[in-house]
DNA sequence: TAACCTTTGAAGAAG
DNA sequence: CTTCTTCAAAGGTTA
């Protein structure tokens, strides 16, 4: 019996309650531990200038963002550019996270916002919910907003990324990817000599980094590829999160 | 001017 | 089978 085969065979024989509770405790496990509340956005939404910790998909807690720069929905420009997705004309955004009081009271999910129309500027009563990913009742608490949305957020208008401020020392873990030691490599000869090769054929990921580089290199407004690369890897990271996640459950 | 930086994926080499 | 190494692209930076 192959493994496959008796994969099959244990979940098969699971009873669903304890395979959710098992899936639960997985995800839990990959998303560490949960950051400190937000703090709720003030009267007339004046934002809040403290930080809030913003944890990769790695379940590092490696930055912090100020409170106003919100996630966006997947309906907001900026998030459908990052995604490189299409999407109707919005006439409204997402802006502040929901309060604690709200998510204690139930009326939001954790990874849903408050939908703000920016011609009445008003705070709509009920979020929109068109995320991509589609959780199970019962794991939806794991997740926070800026960490299904990555590195995806700002304020209606802004079609840049603000700066991240450094990485805190509370919140910091060693990388969990392999890290690559460049200067060991040396080139092959044939990459070097002047006689004709045939060139390797770009990957997948190469031809994302040709077709979004200029994209990302004028919504940050930087030339460096090394970072503009750098960038555009975490945005895959990110994308491959999501769909792995929405293929898997 | 060549090498480096920086990313992920693919493929070949080596153990 | 696993791990290591190299190279695909790009343009600014460094030696």
């Amino acid at each position: 019996m192959d493994l496959n085969t008796v994969f099959q065979c244990l979940i098969d024989q699971m009873d669903p309650e304890d395979m959710l509770h098992t899936a639960n405790e997985v995800l839990s496990e990959m998303l560490g531990p949960k950051p400190p509340s937000a703090v709720p956005a003030g009267e007339n939404f004046e934002f809040d200038t403290t930080s809030q910790p913003v944890e990769d998909f790695n379940g590092v807690y490696d930055a912090y963002l100020p409170l106003e720069a919100a996630p966006l929905g997947f309906q907001h420009p900026a998030a459908a550019a990052t995604l490189n997705v299409e999407l109707p004309a919005p006439s409204s955004y997402y802006l502040n996270p929901v309060s604690d009081d709200l998510y204690s009271q139930g009326q939001y999910f954790p990874y849903q916002w408050p939908e703000y129309d920016a011609s009445t500027a008003a705070i709509g009563a009920l979020p929109h919910l068109n995320l991509p990913v589609e959780m199970p009742q019962g794991l939806e608490q794991n997740l926070e907003p800026v960490v299904l949305l990555g590195m995806v957020y700002g304020n209606p208008g802004v079609t840049s990324f603000p700066p991240i401020g450094p990485a805190s020392p509370q919140f910091s873990s060693p990388p969990q990817k392999r890290e690559r030691n460049y200067h060991q490599y040396k080139r092959q000869p044939c990459a070097k000599n002047k006689q004709p090769y045939v060139k390797k054929p770009p990957n997948a990921f190469m031809l994302f980094l040709k077709e979004q580089r200029p994209n990302v290199t004028r919504d940050l407004e930087c030339r460096d590829n090394a970072l503009v690369n750098k960038v555009l890897g975490q945005r895959v990271s990110v994308l491959g999160c999501i769909y792995t996640t929405k293929f898997y459950f």
